[in-house]
RNA sequence: GGGGCCGUAGCUUAGCUUGGUUGGAGCAUCCGGCUGAUAACCGGAAGGUCGUCGGUUCAAAUCCGAUCGGCCCCA
C-alpha cells in the first residue's frame, strides 16, 4: 500500500486504499487462519434478505457486529464461524416477483405455474446481493460472504426438516381448525410475531346496532367496528356478573349500566338486571340475507365481555373471532361464513365485494331497516399484513401449529440465562411475550418457502421423513432431479410406510421465521454434518440486530432452539435502536428519506460513520445526518490524524527511529499512563459490550493527546538538536501511536491500519494482538496532578482575559493560594509548566490568602435591632478584626451574639492583581507591566511576525534567514535587548539591511514596523 | 386497555444503579487568544423550571406516585 501523508487528508480515498490492500493481501483470511487455535467466540449473523436495498440502519448493524468481532479476534479468539447468511424464502420475495410479473393473486400464480414462479423467486432473492456485499465491504465489516449460509439451499432445508421432524416426534406439531390472523391478499395465515409487525393506526366504522328482542318491545344495543361480520352474527354475549339496565329513550334498550350514562343523557331506567338473567333471551337477526337454518340467535355468557368500550353486549360471529369461535364450539353450531379466502362475500347482496368495502353498504342497509342506533368513525390500531399492507381478517382455517404454549415454562427458564442489552428487555418486552407465548401458526398457503415435510395418505397416516434419503427411500421411483422446494417435492410419489398407499404432502410451506430461527444449526447442515462444529458453537456467544427483532428473530431463535436443545440459543444479545433522520423521525420509504449508506461513506468515510454510531448507546435511537457526523469526525478522527502528522513531520526531520529507550519526562510518563488507562477502559467496556462507553474512552484520550500533550510538547520538539527530552517525547509518541492504533483498530479499522503501517512498517494492525495495559505504567496520582495543572492553567488564562492582557505579553508574578498542602506541592513540582503556559516570570505558592483583601461590615437592617445604640462602637471593632474569624461563624462581641447573616464580608482584591478562584484555589495575577516586560512582549510580537512571514515564504522548518527590523526607538531598543532571543526563535541573523528582501509592513501596538527577510543560501 | 423505553442548554449527550460541593462535556453562537499541527489549535462568556405536579428526605436530575409528550411493543 502506498501511503501518503499530508495534513490535508481525503479520508474516503485513504479508506479505499486500505480496502484494496486488505483484499489483495487477504488480511481477513490470514487473521482467521492465525486465530484458528484460539478459544472460540461464536457469532451468528442474522440473515438479511437481499431482495431489498440496504439502508443506513443495516450499515449500523454491520458496524456494531464488526467492532465486537474484530475486538475478540484481536484478543486472539477464534471468531466462529464468521460467515454471513441470507434469508431467502418468504412472502417478501413472492411479492416482488408478483410485482414484476404484474400479477396479484394466487390464482394468477398457479396459472403462471408454481415451478416457473419459484424459479423466478430464486432468481429474485439475490436481486440486491451485490449492493449488500458492497455496503458490507465498504463499511469495513469483515465477514466471510463467500461461504455464507442461505436458507434456500438444500442442505439448509434438510436441517430445517430435521428440526420439524424432531418437533413431530415430540408431539409438538399439530393441525387444527382455528381462527387465525389471515391475509386475504396473500391467501395465507400469519403467525403472532408476523401479526405484531403490522399494527397500524387506522380509521374504521364504529356503529351501534339495534337487535330486536324476540317477543318483547325492546332492543339489545350492540357495538361493533366490523360491520361486515354482522351477516354472520349468531349470538350476543353478556357478562354474567355485569349489571345491565333496560331503559326508555323513545325506544327501549338493553345496555350495560356502566355505559348507559355515556350514551344517553339522563336515561330513564325501567329496570336493572344481571347479565346472567339475560342469557337465553332470543332475538331477531338484524341481517338475515345469509340463509341459515340451525340453532342460534340468543344471548350467551362470555367472560371476555367488558364495559370498557361498546355497550356490554357483544356481537358474536364464530367465523371471525377467536372468542366467537370458542362460543360457537361450545354451543355446537355450524359456522355462518359467507366470505371466501380472498376476503370477498360469496352470497347475499354484497356478493363479490371485499369485506372492508362492504362495510358502508351494510351500514346503509341497517339504516334502511331502522336498526342503526348510531354510526361513527373510530381511530384505533388494527393489524395489517406486514408485507402487503392488506388489513388482516380473523378467519377460520385448518393450520399446522407448533404447540409453543406447552413449552412456555421452559422457554421462560432459558431466558433467564440470556444477557440482554439493554437489560429491561429480558423481563420486559421479551419476557412478557414469553409468558403469553402463543402456539406458532406454522403453515402458509404459499409457494416460495421451505415446504412443510408432512405427507398424509387417505387412511390418515402421516409420514415425516428424517432426511432427504429417508424421503426418497419412501418413493416409488427416484426422481431425476430432486430439490426440496415446490413443486418438486409435491411431485414425488411417496408411499405410506404404514399401509403402502399413495401419500400427498400437506400443501403448505412454513413460516420463514422458522427458517431464520433454525440458523444456529442449519448453517452447519447439522445434524448431518459438522456435529462438532455445532456443539462448540452452541449456544451462540453473541448476536445483535435491531430492536424490532425482539419478537422476530430473537424470539424464533429462542423458541426453535429452546425446544430442540433445551437451552438458550444465545448468551449475549445486543439490540439496536432505530436510525432517525436529523429531525428525529423514523426514516421511511414513504417519506423518501431512507439513506443509502454508500454515498455517505464516500463523502464522510466509513471510519467516521462507524465511530459516530459507536458513540451512542447501541439500543438508543440515533439521529443521523451528514452534518452531525462531520462535526463528530473533526473532534475525533481528524484530531488524531493531525496529532500523528505532527509527530511524523518532526520525527522525520530528526530521523528518529524507535529504540525502546527510556522515557524520562513527566509529561511523557503522563501520556503513557493515560494510554494504559485508556486501553484498560476500552477493554473493560468492550468485554461487557458497552461500546459507547469504550468509545468515550477513545474520545477523551484523543483530546488529552492533542490538547495537552502535544501542545505542551511542541517546544521541545522544535529544539534544533536532539535533546534527551525530545527523544523521550518521540519514544512516548511512538508508543502511543503504536498501541493506540491497535486499541482503536476494531472501531476505526481504516485509519488505524493506515497509521499503524506507516509507523511500524508491519503488515497490518489487524493482525496484531489487542494491546494489554500495564498496571505499573498507570499512575492515577500523576493523572490527577495533570488534571489539576490543566485546571490552573485554564484559571490563569481566564485571569489574563479579565485583565485583557494577552498571553504573549510576559508578566512578572502569579500567586496561587490554597490551604490544600498536597495541591501546593504538586503545583510546586510543576511550576515551570505553569509559568511557561501562562507566560509569567515568577510563581508564588502560598497557603495564605495574602493578596485577597476582605472588607467586613455590619448589615444595618439585621444588626441594628440587636445592637441598638452600641451599633457604631461594635461596627468599629468588627472592621478592625481579622476577617478569618467571621468565616461561617456567628461572633460574640461585647455580650452581643451577632449572627453571621448580619455580617457582610466583601472580597476586595488588590488593584494590582486579577483574582480568579475555583473551589478552594485562588490565583492572583499581577497586572503590572514594567519596561522590561513591555520590551519582552514587543520582542515576542516581532518573533511572531517573522514566523508568519517564514510561513508565507514557504520556508522549511530549518531554513536559516537574514532579517532586518525597522521601527521606532522602542523597537530599536527591543532588538538590542532581545537580539539573541529573536535570532534563536526564528533561525535568523539580524542585520541592518538586506538586498531584495521579502518585505512587509506591520503594525505592532500602534507602531509601524517594517520587516524584511531573505533566505541564506545553503 | 396493558407493558416497556425515552424526556437534562438551540443540537448531540454524561450523570440516575448507590440521593450529598456550584448538573459535566462536545457542537453551534458571541468574545478573546495562539500562530513551526495552520482550511489546524486554545480559552472565556452566554445558554438549564434536569418535561410537569406531588410525595419521601436535613437534602432529589437521581428514590416513590401521578401526569403530559415522543417512540416501541402487545391486545
Amino acid at each position: 500500500m502506498k501511503l501518503e501523508f499530508t495534513s490535508k487528508i481525503d479520508f474516503p480515498e485513504m479508506e479505499r486504499k486500505v480496502l484494496n490492500y486488505w483484499e489483495e493481501e487477504k488480511i481477513f483470511y490470514e487473521l482467521r487462519e492465525k486465530n484458528k487455535k484460539g478459544n472460540k467466540f461464536t457469532f451468528l449473523e442474522g440473515p438479511p434478505t437481499a431482495n431489498g436495498l440496504p439502508h443506513l440502519g443495516h450499515a449500523l448493524t454491520r458496524a456494531i457486529k464488526d467492532v465486537v468481532l474484530r475486538y475478540h479476534a484481536m484478543k486472539g479468539e477464534n471468531v466462529f464461524p464468521w460467515i454471513g447468511g441470507w434469508d431467502c424464502h418468504g412472502l417478501p420475495v413472492e411479492l416482488e416477483v408478483e410485482k414484476t410479473l404484474k400479477i396479484n393473486s394466487k390464482k394468477e400464480i398457479e396459472k403462471f405455474g408454481i415451478k416457473e414462479f419459484n424459479l423466478k423467486c430464486k432468481e429474485n432473492v439475490f436481486k440486491y446481493k451485490k449492493e449488500w456485499e458492497l455496503m458490507t465491504k465498504r463499511i469495513g465489516f469483515w465477514i466471510d460472504l463467500e461461504n455464507a449460509y442461505s436458507t434456500m439451499e438444500n442442505k439448509y432445508i434438510e436441517s430445517v426438516w430435521w428440526a420439524l421432524k424432531r418437533m413431530w416426534d415430540l408431539g409438538l406439531l399439530e393441525k387444527s381448525y382455528k381462527i387465525v390472523p389471515y391475509c386475504p391478499r396473500c391467501g395465507t395465515p400469519l403467525s403472532s410475531h408476523e401479526v405484531s409487525q403490522g399494527y397500524k393506526e387506522t380509521e374504521d366504522p364504529s356503529i351501534y346496532v339495534k337487535f330486536k328482542v324476540d317477543g318483547e318491545d325492546a332492543y339489545f344495543l350492540v357495538w361493533t367496528t366490523t360491520p361486515w361480520t354482522l351477516p354472520s352474527n349468531m349470538f350476543l354475549a353478556v357478562g354474567e356478573d355485569i349489571d345491565y339496565v333496560l331503559l326508555d329513550s323513545g325506544e327501549k334498550y338493553y345496555i350495560a349500566e356502566a355505559i348507559a350514562n355515556k350514551l344517553f343523557q339522563n336515561p330513564k331506567i325501567l329496570k336493572r338486571i344481571k347479565g346472567k338473567e339475560l342469557i337465553g333471551k332470543k332475538y331477531i337477526r338484524p341481517i338475515d340475507e345469509i340463509i341459515y337454518e340451525g340453532k342460534g340467535f340468543f344471548v350467551v355468557g362470555g367472560d371476555f365481555v367488558s364495559t370498557e368500550e361498546g355497550t356490554g353486549i357483544v356481537h358474536i360471529a364464530p367465523a371471525f373471532g377467536a372468542d366467537d369461535f370458542e362460543i360457537g364450539k361450545r354451543e355446537n353450531v355450524s359456522i355462518i361464513n359467507p366470505v371466501d379466502r380472498e376476503g370477498k362475500f360469496i352470497e347475499g347482496p354484497w356478493k363479490g365485494k371485499f369485506v372492508k368495502e362492504a362495510d358502508r353498504e351494510i351500514i346503509t342497509y341497517l339504516k334502511k331497516k331502522g336498526l342503526l342506533f348510531k354510526s361513527e368513525k373510530i381511530k384505533h390500531t388494527y393489524p395489517f399484513c406486514w408485507r402487503c399492507n392488506t388489513p388482516l381478517l380473523y378467519y377460520p382455517l385448518d393450520t399446522w401449529y407448533i404447540k409453543v404454549s406447552t413449552m412456555r415454562d421452559k422457554l421462560i427458564d432459558y431466558n433467564m440465562k440470556i444477557n440482554w442489552m439493554p437489560n429491561h428487555l429480558k423481563e420486559g418486552r421479551f419476557g412478557n411475550f414469553l409468558t403469553e407465548a402463543k402456539d406458532w401458526a406454522l403453515s402458509r398457503d404459499r409457494y416460495w418457502g421451505t415446504p412443510l415435510p408432512i405427507w398424509k395418505c387417505d387412511e390418515g397416516h402421516y409420514f415425516v421423513p428424517s432426511s432427504f434419503d429417508d424421503l426418497l427411500n419412501h418413493c416409488d421411483s427416484k426422481p431425476e432431479y430432486f430439490e426440496p422446494h415446490r413443486p418438486w417435492v409435491d411431485d414425488l410419489k411417496v408411499k405410506c410406510p404404514v399401509c403402502g398407499k399413495d401419500m400427498k404432502r400437506e400443501p403448505y410451506v412454513i413460516d420463514v421465521w422458522f427458517d431464520s430461527g433454525s440458523s444456529t444449526f442449519a448453517q452447519f447442515h447439522y445434524p448431518y454434518e459438522n456435529r462438532d462444529n455445532f456443539d462448540e458453537f452452541f449456544p451462540v456467544d453473541f448476536i445483535t440486530e435491531g430492536i424490532d427483532q425482539t419478537r422476530g428473530w430473537f424470539y424464533t431463535l429462542h423458541v426453535v432452539n429452546g425446544i430442540l436443545f433445551n437451552s438458550n440459543a444465545y448468551k449475549n444479545v445486543l439490540t439496536l435502536g432505530l436510525v432517525l433522520n436529523e429531525k428525529g423521525e423514523k426514516m421511511s420509504k414513504s417519506k423518501g428519506d431512507v439513506v443509502d449508506p454508500l454515498p455517505w461513506m464516500d463523502s464522510l468515510g466509513a471510519d467516521a460513520i462507524r465511530l459516530y454510531m459507536y458513540s451512542i448507546p447501541p439500543w438508543r435511537d440515533r439521529r443521523v445526518s451528514e452534518h452531525l457526523i462531520k462535526e463528530y469526525r473533526s473532534k475525533t478522527i481528524e484530531t488524531l490524524w493531525n496529532s500523528y502528522i505532527f509527530y511524523r513531520n518532526n520525527s522525520y526531520l530528526d530521523n528518529f527511529k524507535f529504540d525502546g529507550g527510556e522515557i524520562i519526562n513527566t509529561l511523557d510518563l503522563w501520556i503513557i499512563s493515560r494510554l494504559n488507562s485508556t486501553i484498560k477502559c476500552i477493554r473493560k467496556n468492550m468485554d461487557s459490550y458497552e461500546i459507547s462507553k469504550a468509545t468515550e474512552c477513545i474520545e477523551s484520550f484523543i483530546k488529552d493527546l492533542s490538547n495537552w500533550y502535544i501542545r505542551r510538547s511542541r517546544r521541545r520538539f522544535w529544539e534544533e538538536k536532539i535533546t534527551p527530552e525530545k527523544l523521550s517525547g518521540y519514544r512516548a509518541l511512538y508508543t502511543v501511536f503504536k498501541e493506540f492504533t491497535k486499541a482503536i483498530a476494531p472501531f476505526t479499522p481504516f485509519i488505524a491500519d493506515y497509521i499503524y503501517q506507516d509507523l511500524t512498517g508491519n503488515r497490518s494492525v489487524h493482525l496484531e494482538k489487542y494491546p494489554e495495559y500495564d498496571e505499573g505504567l498507570i499512575n492515577p496520582d500523576l493523572e490527577k496532578e495533570m488534571e489539576l495543572l490543566i485546571k490552573i492553567v485554564e484559571m490563569g488564562r481566564r485571569a489574563r482575559q479579565i485583565a485583557n492582557i494577552k498571553v504573549r505579553q510576559p508578566l512578572n508574578l502569579m500567586v496561587i493560594s490554597t490551604e490544600d498542602q498536597k495541591t501546593l506541592q504538586i503545583l510546586g513540582e510543576n511550576s515551570e509548566i505553569i509559568k511557561e503556559e501562562l507566560n509569567v516570570k515568577r510563581l508564588d505558592l502560598t497557603s495564605e490568602l495574602r493578596y485577597l483583601k476582605f472588607k467586613v461590615k455590619l448589615n444595618p437592617s439585621l444588626a441594628g435591632p440587636i445592637l441598638k445604640d452600641k451599633f457604631t462602637e461594635v461596627s468599629k471593632i468588627i472592621t478592625s478584626m481579622d476577617p478569618k474569624e467571621f468565616v461561617n461563624n456567628s461572633i460574640k462581641i461585647m455580650n452581643f451574639e451577632i449572627p453571621k447573616e448580619a455580617i457582610i464580608i466583601e472580597e476586595e482584591s488588590d488593584p494590582l492583581f486579577v483574582h480568579v478562584s475555583e473551589g478552594n484555589i485562588h490565583i492572583f495575577l499581577s497586572k503590572e507591566i514594567d519596561k522590561d516586560l513591555y520590551f519582552e512582549g514587543l520582542a515576542r510580537e516581532i518573533v511572531r511576525r517573522i514566523q508568519i512571514m517564514r510561513k508565507e515564504m514557504d520556508l522549511e522548518y530549518n531554513d536559516r534567514i537574514e532579517v532586518f527590523i525597522h521601527g521606532d526607538e522602542e523597537i530599536e531598543e527591543t532588538i538590542k535587548k532581545f537580539k539573541d532571543y529573536i535570532q534563536n526563535e526564528t533561525l535568523s541573523i539580524i542585520k541592518e539591511n538586506i538586498e531584495n528582501p521579502y518585505l512587509k509592513e506591520w503594525e505592532i501596538e500602534d507602531k509601524k514596523v517594517s520587516i524584511g527577510i531573505k533566505v541564506i543560501n545553503k
